[in-house]
RNA sequence: GGGCCUGUAGCUCAAUUGGUUAGAGCAGAGCGCUCAUAACGCUUUGGUUGGGGGUUCAAGUCCCUCCGGGCCUACCA
């Protein structure tokens, strides 16, 4: 048995996320936490919500609530929708926790001890009408090269140029469109990076299997221009964890907190804390300390492409660079991005499929089945409705949902709602367990290397070969002449069942139950052998015929979401 | 501007890392079955692998160039 750490890039708190945001971390992450506990391995599958940064301030403005009561209001409603996909946390924690506060504080101490922290000195844009510093963004302005009247401080949006703050014309905050700005001298620190280049590379390099994009990303960000360079860990805001070495002041510091994205890699470690905390659990180090038992955790990370510079670079810097013996990161599985009908998803303009939106026209396995078995796992991939209709009624309805039915139907009018006695399996049977032993193995060895398309086209796969087998055994014919080998015939169709049902779970959780409950029989464990897998129905065996598993999406339905979805979201 | 990824059948994707005749699913066509959610099975049409050039006994794969799509570029997270 191995031990699984598993984490999800945590979701930004300012709102619901979309099936973009959806399938490039959580669900992935819960599809492998699900595979992994099914194997009979232990899994440790923690996310959390990033509740900090200057955009759940404004969100929490723009709601009217103060931000520490948005932010526990919205991570309410994140988990429930997380429960909705059945995704299937040990803890979902939140970065703004005192566990998370406690350790960031910890690693900066360490960090400051090493040397790996300095201080800079620098000038930032200050709004007095708003009562805050402003980050780059979120100054806009005329471009001083092409004239575009809303360039941003950072970069202008019509030609391209970057931009420094100070270059605007006219510049104003795109909080308030006040213009009393002034540049004020403002101290932060900065995690020195760049002294730790070498080892970063080295250990990157010797990484064996990791995805292109991962691998890819992070070593631009290695080698671009100058090198790895230092990055600023601190930001002139109030939400956030308050500035300290360790347990110490920071001289200097005072009402400055760390910039979200030192804080919220380390709250995968908090979120173990939190799960003990919680009553969850007793032992969170020997899943974080490789002192204290964790050395033989694998751990896997899962997050979109735009995340990869955070835990390929600055997070391994914060845990190398303390010299504590923190769990590292064995595999980093990064996605591209999901696209929605010909544009791409947007959390900030509402475009799109929202994961609350989601649940409501449709269960969660038609969502998790499409989504996974679509994965923008080498390129992009794009959301239509009618791939969405065409791929769920295919796979869900006819090859799984319609297999179970005729099965589970012949059966009932021929022999009763029990497994029928009698008879014996013969050539075609032993095909088609060795067929199912065989591709099982493809499934598995998909799973191992956490291919997710292609593990859903082997599960399709496996589950076609028992319409084949129908159509090849003909029960409903053998039944006429010989109705002990029809027995024999539709005993074995219907010990598939529960094997799909096992193999099914990653994907499609509910469905998986409903099988399992229908044939009245309890999750026993992954199978090994599959002869033995596929006679534990015994004869005489009582079972229901379930509901339909999967209803087919109409075409009315299919055009009706397609123009409900069409604008944006207010 | 720089860098990275990507372009394969009408659609969504493969191709053991340079090695037989480029494969699946969906859609289309034909046949079969009648247990089943008009479902299932079998057969089949369909490709100058974006264009052009090069290296090689051999190129979807490597190199150059052009065209298209996307992402990143460090103060959104």
């Amino acid at each position: 048995m191995t031990r699984h750490l598993i984490t999800s890039a945590i979701p930004y708190i300012n709102g619901i996320k979309h099936l973009g945001n959806l399938v490039g971390s959580q669900l992935p992450a819960d599809l492998y936490a699900r595979y992994q506990r099914g194997r009979g391995n232990e899994v440790m599958f923690l996310c959390a919500t990033d509740e900090h940064g200057t955009p759940a301030e404004l969100a929490a403005a723009k709601a009217g609530k103060p931000v520490a009561e948005y932010c526990a209001e919205m991570h309410e409603v994140q988990a429930r929708i997380a429960e909705g996909f059945r995704l299937s946390f040990d803890h979902f924690g939140r970065s703004s926790s005192p566990q998370n506060q406690k350790l960031t504080q910890h690693f900066a101490g360490r960090l400051a001890e090493a040397g790996l922290i300095r201080e800079v000195s620098e000038k930032q844009v200050f709004s007095n009408a708003d009562g805050r510093f402003l980050p780059d963004r979120y100054i806009e302005g005329t471009c001083p090269n092409c004239g575009y009247d809303k360039a941003r401080g950072d970069q202008c949006e019509n030609c391209t140029k970057q931009l420094d703050p100070t270059d605007l014309i006219d510049p104003r905050s795109a909080i308030s469109g006040s213009t009393d700005l002034e540049v004020r001298e403002t101290k932060h620190l900065y995690l020195c990076q760049s002294k730790m280049k070498d080892q970063l590379e080295e250990w990157i390099d010797t990484r064996e299997g990791w995805p292109i994009l991962t691998t890819s990303i992070a070593k631009k960000w290695l080698n671009d221009g100058d090198g790895l360079q230092d990055r600023g860990i601190t930001r002139d805001l109030d939400w956030g964890v308050p500035v300290k070495r360790g347990e110490e002041d920071w001289p200097g510091m005072e009402g400055k907190v760390f910039y979200v994205w030192f804080d919220a890699p380390i709250e995968y470690i908090a979120a173990a804390q939190e799960w003990v905390d919680a009553g969850k659990g007793t032992d969170w180090e020997r899943w974080w300390r490789t002192d204290k038992g964790a050395d033989d955790v694998r751990y896997t990370q899962f997050m979109g492409k735009d995340n990869v510079p955070f835990h390929t670079l600055s997070f391994p810097a914060t845990i190398l660079g303390s010299g504590e013996p923190w769990k590292l990161v064995d595999y980093v599985k990064s996605f591209n991005y999901l696209n929605y009908d010909g544009g791409q998803f947007s959390t900030s303009q509402g475009r799109g499929v929202f994961m609350d939106q989601a649940l409501e026209i449709l269960p969660a396995d038609y969502w998790r089945w499409w989504l996974l078995s679509h994965a923008p796992e080498s390129s992009d991939s794009e959301f239509t409705w009618e791939n969405f209709q065409a791929s769920v009624n295919k796979d869900l309805a006819d090859v799984l949902g319609n297999f179970v039915s005729r099965v589970t139907k012949f059966c009932r009018s021929k022999f009763g709602e029990e497994v029928p006695t009698g008879g014996a399996l013969g050539a075609r049977e032993a095909q088609l367990i060795a067929d199912i032993a065989a591709q099982v193995r493809a499934y598995e060895g998909h799973m191992d290397a956490i291919e997710v398309r292609k593990a859903a086209a082997a599960l399709r796969a496996a589950w076609v070969l028992g319409n084949e087998y129908l159509q090849d055994a003909a029960p409903w014919s053998t039944f006429k002449e010989n109705p002990e080998q029809a027995a024999a015939q539709i005993r074995l169709a219907l010990n598939l069942i529960p094997l799909y049902a096992v193999l099914s779970a990653p994907f499609i959780p509910d469905a998986s139950a409903a099988l399992l409950e229908a044939m009245g029989v309890e999750t026993d464990g992954w199978p090994a052998d599959m002869e033995t897998a596929l006679s534990r129905l015994a004869p005489g065996h009582a079972f229901t015929v379930p509901e339909t598993l999967f209803a087919k999406i109409t075409d009315d339905q299919r055009e009706d979401w397609a123009t409900r979805f069409s604008g944006l979201r207010d």
